[in-house]
DNA sequence: TCTGGGGTCCTAGGACCC
DNA sequence: TCTGGGGTCCTAGGACCC
């Protein structure tokens, strides 16, 4: 008995949302970009930007470069990720096993709620009926289904934009000599420049290649090439638990590279604030606290370090990561970071220390002002910009480190 | 006036304990 | 004094995804 599974991705889902909200953009080749959109890419473009030859990643330098009407449009990550909860809970209308895979994609095990494939065409046609009345004409998806999530995400991408297939298990061969290498999940640029290291440019060819030469080059990756190869995928089923957060993570690229600790605490602090606040709306502790920096040059670092005491106070968040990023500055910064790991369910306890006790229902109640008026309707003293910060009085919850 | 920001998983070496 | 192997935890970095 072979498992149905659909794979639901939704085109050029960041652009469409703006689309959606805002007819001026409708039609018009927009690409989406991160908050300073002189030093950014673009993370995703619009239909009419592909047509005119912009492509994801691409530096909005280049992408304005090659289409001059491409309208910039500075991203809203939250937006995106709210309603990625609403079409998800439209998926869980189908069946319960939905596993969401990226901010615009998820799993969906249908096996008993579709009984065949013939079913399952019908259930993804009814699937695209309900997003379009919840969301909107203009945020479309591409389905598709396959026996397992590896050839459902492959499906997929051979229907974009705005397309539904079904490939039968006697038709996985044919699907993938259809395909180039690197068109599978999981088969990147060294990957596949390994791959063609070794003479293999299709999956026939892989297929061809003894499974003892793929684990002597790629090890335990050998033994998934082998498999993929034939459509078949060891891993995991769909599981509707794994959308439990394993860590959390923010960073920004500076609109300049510096080395000033006050503009880099500045930056950090509010990216530890905003890690620390969803870190409490949902829950979780963590035990391990990672930083980043990214220089001038691009190299980067990062560092770790694993607590005793879990966390999910922006203030600790924000000591440990300064105490990895102070002592490598020593030439120009350009981005800055901090994640949070090793997550636990917060057993919210209060403190035996009075003074964090203070500051534990401070939090709470700024949280619940959070939670109310949306993130930013607070900030700490300490990341407002220096101008501002000196003239702001009352309320205001700096600490000095 | 190149190159964002959000993640997941794996590996390999060292420390430490038994 | 020299020796082995297993297990766990920690860390840095690399590969991949969108």
């Amino acid at each position: 008995m072979h498992r149905i599974i659909l794979h639901i991705d939704m085109n050029s889902y960041f652009a469409s949302v703006e689309q959606q909200a805002n007819p001026f953009l409708r039609g018009k080749p927009i690409g989406i970009t991160g908050k300073d959109q002189e030093r950014s890419v673009v993370a995703t473009a619009s239909i009419e930007a592909k047509k005119l030859g912009v492509k994801t990643a691409m530096s909005t330098w280049e992408a304005k470069k090659i289409c001059p009407s491409l309208i910039l449009y500075a991203g809203d990550p939250e937006k995106y990720s709210d309603i990625m909860h609403r079409f998800n809970a439209i998926y869980q209308e189908f069946t319960p096993h939905v596993e969401p895979f990226s901010v615009d994609e998820s799993f969906l095990d249908i096996t008993e709620e579709a009984e065949d494939f013939f079913g399952a065409t019908y259930m993804a046609q009814m699937i695209r009926t309900r997003l379009k009345e919840e969301l909107g004409n203009h945020i479309t998806a591409s389905i598709g289904i396959a026996p397992n999530k590896l050839m459902a995400k492959l499906a997929c991408e051979t229907v974009k934009p705005s397309g539904l297939t079904v490939v039968q298990p006697e038709e996985l061969i044919d699907l993938l000599n259809r395909c180039k290498l690197d068109d599978l999940c999981g088969i990147g640029p060294r990957i596949l420049k390994r791959l063609h290291a070794l003479d293999i440019k299709t999956f026939a060819e892989l297929r061809a290649c003894p499974l003892e030469d793929l684990q002597r080059e790629f090890k335990s990756y050998g033994l998934w090439l082998h498999e993929a190869a034939y459509g078949r995928d060891s891993s995991q089923g769909v599981n509707a638990n794994s959308s439990d957060a394993k860590s959390y993570g923010h960073s920004y690229t500076l609109p300049e590279n510096t080395q000033d600790q006050t503009v880099l605490k500045r930056y950090l602090f509010g990216l530890a604030d905003k890690v620390g606040w969803r870190m409490r709306r949902d829950g979780v502790v963590a035990r391990r606290i990672t930083a980043h920096v990214r220089f001038g040059d691009f190299t980067s670092h990062s560092e770790q370090r694993t607590v005793n005491t879990p966390t999910a106070d922006g203030m600790d968040l924000f000591k440990i990561s300064w105490n990895i990023v102070k002592p490598l500055l020593t030439s120009d910064v350009r981005l800055v970071g901090l994640s949070a790991s090793m997550l636990t369910k917060n057993p919210s306890q209060p403190s035996l220390f009075k003074k964090e006790r203070n500051m534990q229902s401070v939090l709470c109640a700024l949280d619940s002002l959070q939670h109310r008026y949306g993130t930013g309707v607070w900030k700490r003293g300490a990341t407002l910009p220096l101008n501002l910060k000196q003239r702001s009085s009352g309320f205001h919850f700096d600490h000095e480190v």
